[in-house]
DNA sequence: TTCTAAGCGAGACGGTACGTCATGTCTTTTT
DNA sequence: AAAAAGACATGACGTACCGTCTCGCTTAGAA
């Protein structure tokens, strides 16, 4: 008998969200826990069963309700980047535009944020738990990297970019770098290197147009496509 | 009193490592407990926490003491990947050839190997524990990183790779599309991936010489070079 | 606002009743619940607080209602010994034959009887429920007192019996053995017990005309074998 | 693997029986749950469910415990009467006198004293747990049984009781009422009623000497003062 | 050789968190 | 207004692990 989300106490959800957000961004995800979201919320544990399959499940609904709903009213300390920039017609215009402006924001979230750094923990929780896995991919990944697969797969209508390229494959190109020193190697990840990899992935790209004037190397390639104008 | 470690016992060590790695293939991270290491080799609790300091830390031993040593003399199920195919001078030769056997070794260890999808789960915990994330860092991806960053850096110096290119930078690009696969998109890791990011990369990378003859890839898929002639 | 019993609904009663009875008579008494006899009975929660106060009065009546109204229509597994053999004119004539059909009456219910061992727990429970053992007194012991007592004090009337003796305690002297078999010693309660109480109650009781000098309490009884020779 | 009780910590013991009696005492056997024994303690909930079965366990040996062991130094509010005078040459002398002894130390245990109306509690948990019924009915009412029983065999050898009475059937004549009126009649429960008791059970058992023709147990007795007539 | 200090197995200990269950109150909807 | 339905706050339950702490037992190296 699954519970009827109609009847669902509305002032009891609020309070668990802000009550799982706030033990997650002030003693980290293994401080989580459910008797502790019950108690902070001033609800049963029952209630919190009732509606959510684990912890790792409220606790990422409440990331991404406090990330994605912008700034709180009063207290909240969120960088509110959440989703994106978020007009679209970067889309057609300016590629690498896009791209810096995604690699810098992901910076300002997951590095400088408060929750920011917060989201590595529930990416680790979700090696060991699939539905986490699932979830996170549908609500966090997918809707960041789509608009930017749009924007790619623009640049490729327009014979800006390589068409031969998977656009998925593509988005990799810029994702996983950051991701990769956020999760899994120690080096230093700052705007220097947001801004390399960008180049690098536009570099890698970029040719449709590349034929022979496009290869310098050390220089110019950084900006490569500016400066093909 | 920090323990004397010549005093330590060969038989519990063997034993402790052995069953940490048993538990781990056989039910993942989370499964694994102390009292269940600790009983299954048929050794006090204490004896653990004297010799280690969390679950975490036994684990990645056992799983680096299993992957590292090659294949166990009995029942290894490990592909025994390890380190590498070892041999320093393909650096020099072929760059792309390097990658590619990275890339698809990944596969082999990672994805195809019966511990390897395990190691996802080592790199979760790694999120929320310092210590084994600094462990990690440099008893396994370091020593899997420092062979190819050498090749990269003879390739630089042979004029082969853009020297303009932090070498760490460069080595992201194809480590990072490869984990984060793994660990954050639930999309395909599969041999086609692994060719089409080593592409990609080298095409990055490829071009002070790019002109003429360096880089070929896999299959003209990229086929950008070959078009240009 | 104490609710209006005539708006009460006598379906909802009996099926409450009907499940209360049934989960005590196939779990024991702990095993009932309020939610599960509200289940059983396909009745709301708020029925049940609204009409009792506990749960113990729920199964108290039902436990009355089944053994009082008498066989159950179809499944009834009640002995159905009920209140008594209930022609009172027993009383006079004859109280050795009232008083073991009475013994023997307890057995069939109490100890045979399917739902019988389960007035046990219900006695159990009212040692920590005053209301319950108020309840249970009035409900269910004094109605099946009443009319040993009225016997005995017709036999007293009439010189059977001796006369400077309160019938309740002289009543206790059936009674009391019999329960305190059942709830306190182990020891066991079958009919050659019943007989040998019957008959040691009545030499107790019946000798007011046997010997005028014996029915002194306090002191001299208390060696009233010795004293006498 | 049942623990060994060898390693057993005498203050946990100690700090988990007087926690135990003291909840006890303080609210009832309702109000006493694991999770207030083990605070009041100061020990693990765990180390509860170690060493005893149930709650009922606990509170039980923690009754027995106080009960027996004597008046407490401090503040110890049990009357003490505990076991029994003991010493065992009443049993020859004077069955009388032990009878009434044994019915005031009834009294003063279980009406008078702090703790004793707690011990209706726990007969009532017994009915429905037949371990905490089988334990108590060895440890309690057996040793108060067993020096009145004795008694009682003398005194048939010595010819000042009936002799053809099975002797746990005339302990009952005196038990039995007491328990009676303390677990399942509301009524009185005091010395008049006790002596009433014991003065009646003296006369059921006397006779074998009291009257020659009297004493034909099963079949004659029952209208035993009729047929005198 | 004896002493002694460590490692070791075992497992009891005080704790924390878990997920389930039952309670009694409440609100919503239907009859 | 009673009733079915069921969400809610509360709190006890029994279990699983945690990390620490004794216990004896062995097993050295030092006296």
């Amino acid at each position: 008998m699954p519970a009827d989300p109609a009847r669902r106490s509305q002032e009891s959800w609020r309070a668990i969200l802000d009550a799982a957000y706030a033990l997650f961004v002030e003693g980290g995800y293994q401080s989580v826990t459910m008797g502790g979201i019950a108690a902070r919320a001033g609800v049963g544990r029952q209630t919190l069963y009732r509606w959510w399959p684990s912890k790792a499940a409220i606790v990422f609904e409440a990331f991404l309700d406090k990330v994605s709903i912008g700034p709180l009213p009063a207290d909240g300390p969120l960088p509110a980047d959440g989703p994106l920039p978020a007009d679209g017609d970067l889309a057609t215009g300016d590629l690498a535009t896009l791209l810096r402006a995604y690699a810098h924001g992901f910076l300002t979230l997951y590095v400088d944020g408060a929750g920011g750094s917060r989201l590595r923990e529930l990416i680790g929780a979700a090696q060991t738990d699939p539905d986490l896995a699932r979830v996170m991919a549908e609500q966090w990944f997918e809707p960041r990297r789509a608009p930017v697969r749009e924007a790619l797969r623009e640049a490729q209508r327009a014979g800006a970019v390589r068409a031969d390229v998977d656009p998925d494959t593509a988005l990799d190109l810029v994702f996983a770098p950051l991701h990769y020193r956020l999760l899994v190697s120690g080096q230093p990840l700052d705007a220097a290197y947001a801004d390399a990899v960008v180049d690098l992935c536009l570099h890698a790209l970029r040719y449709i147009a590349s034929d022979t004037t496009a290869s310098r190397p050390s220089k110019s390639s950084l900006q490569g496509p500016q400066a093909r104008r």
